[in-house]
DNA sequence: CCAACTTATCACAATATTGTTATACCGGCA
DNA sequence: TGCCGGTATAACAATATTGTGATAAGTTGG
């Protein structure tokens, strides 16, 4: 069998056990999000598709790419220069998933 | 003239004039701390790069270029399939930039 | 020294994202 | 109605990112 290249067994390693079930799942709310983020950016700073998009030497149907619920095209780059058009800073964070309890969780 | 497509007029009239200049820089950063970050997260999962490669479906030579300091393809897709594969969430924010004081700061 | 493991780098094919133009749809307004 | 601004969609070219195999270098342990 494969050393240490076998997916499968590492996920439950790494994991716990199931974690191959939250991936597909999770990338299409990060899709929907960001779709969201570029809009409120937009709106927030008054600006029409038309002229973000010349802000980030683009064009106007990009932008509605961009903003469509559905999109999965999103880039790093992309989203890093909407930021800086709009004299935004892009944060990135891995945050632990719910699900992975540290200590008691004091419910009650 | 052009209308509303005047790239230059919308960067005053949104940032109030200089954000141009921190387009560049900005980008250069976010590399950098994508790279850290995707680093930081293997190493606190105990993967190696093989491992990790092998739990999104990708090759040692892919991790060891997003882990470069000065690469510059970082893409949300690579990201969130990082994230999956740790059982991690990926956040996105886009933050004010400093210098946009709102209101008055009290400093003293 | 040798073997195994990890990481780094190169080159090129394969795929994905962006660029661009054209056009359609909608709502507001003269 | 007709015009205008704003947004959405389609199609294809251009560019960027990923996939893949080969290989080198550094490290650790025998």
């Amino acid at each position: 069998m494969a050393r240490t290249t076998d997916a499968v067994k590492i996920l439950e390693r790494v994991t716990g056990g199931d974690a191959a079930m939250t991936a597909g799942r999770a990338e299409a709310k990060v899709n929907f999000d960001v779709a969201q983020l570029i809009y409120d950016a937009r709106a927030a700073a008054g600006l029409s598709q038309s002229e973000l998009a010349a802000l980030i030497g683009s064009k106007q149907p990009v932008i509605a790419r961009l903003e469509a619920a559905d999109y999965e095209g999103h880039s790093l780059t992309m989203l890093q220069r909407i930021a800086s058009a709009l004299d935004l800073r892009l944060e990135l964070r891995f945050i632990p998933r719910n699900g992975v309890r540290r200590r008691k969780s004091r419910l009650a």
